[in-house]
DNA sequence: AGACTGATAATCT
DNA sequence: GATTATCAGTCTG
């Protein structure tokens, strides 16, 4: 009784994470880590949801990366054919939008970048992370960005531009297939989600970017979900945000 | 602000 | 051999 409380208060305080072999995961004091119960449902809930909540990098010094994502996107699994898994289909790259709800799909794109995705409760179905705003280590974002570039100038970023697309974000916070994907992230030392007062900002609901080549059924339903207003977001749509009243 | 294009290589057919 | 859930630069108005 008095040690489920105890237990209960501790885990509360530390945001204490026992791991299935016994040892326990200790995190920044005072912050929830979003949990399987989280991620353990519908695609849409799980990508609206993820709005306003920071994702947290650890890296290899040991110092912390925050940002607050502002802008997700929805693919829904099999029956979607905008998405990897379309159809049931199976390959290696493919195979962590299979795996447990909270796992990390981090692929590579365009000869160049990285997409990050975490999958969510249907067969094959992720929430792939198309924005954040920086919040904490910005000065090592700034690095992370500028050593990615290939022209020969270096160039410096504003705040808002250093995670505003999907593969800037993944380089913003140094998260590649070799060391991110297929990760547990309701456990994983090196990267985690966390819980988040309400967003002040009114969500827009538009559709999904760089699916050009689906057919119109698919390519225009409405499953990319952003922060009214928030400089970080990468492209607006003027007349969703028209329709908002709040 | 929006349209267009080249870069670049893993992955799949 | 074709495709690609992108980015940065350039051009146009």
């Amino acid at each position: 009784m008095f040690h489920v409380m105890f237990q209960n208060v501790f885990k509360c305080i530390f945001s204490m994470k026992r791991r299935s072999d016994g040892t326990v995961v200790a995190l920044t004091p005072g912050r929830q880590r979003l949990s399987d119960e989280f991620f353990n449902r519908p695609c849409l809930q799980v990508a609206v949801d993820l709005l306003g909540k920071t994702l947290v990098r650890k890296l290899e010094d040991g110092s912390l990366l925050r940002c607050k994502i502002v802008e997700t996107e929805c693919y829904l699994g099999v029956t979607d054919k905008a998405c990897h898994t379309f159809g049931g289909r199976r390959t290696e790259k493919n195979a962590p939008m299979y795996m447990k709800p909270g796992t990390s799909y981090v692929y590579f794109t365009y000869g160049m970048y990285h997409c990050f995705n975490i999958s969510s409760q249907e067969e094959g179905s992720a929430v792939l992370l198309r924005a954040a705003e920086p919040l904490e280590g910005e000065d090592t974002m700034q690095l992370h960005r500028q050593a990615s570039q290939r022209s020969a100038k270096e160039k410096s970023y504003k705040t808002h531009e250093l995670c505003n697309g999907p593969s800037k974000l993944c380089m913003a916070l140094a998260i590649d297939r070799f060391t991110c994907n297929a990760k547990d992230l309701t456990l994983w030392p090196e990267m985690w989600f966390e819980e988040a007062p309400k967003p002040e900002e009114s969500v827009v609901t538009s559709t999904r970017v760089g699916i050009d080549s689906v057919e119109k059924e698919w390519r225009l339903k409405p499953l990319r979900f952003y922060l009214l207003g928030n400089k970080s977001v990468s492209k607006r749509d003027k007349l969703q945000e028209g329709a908002i009243t709040s």
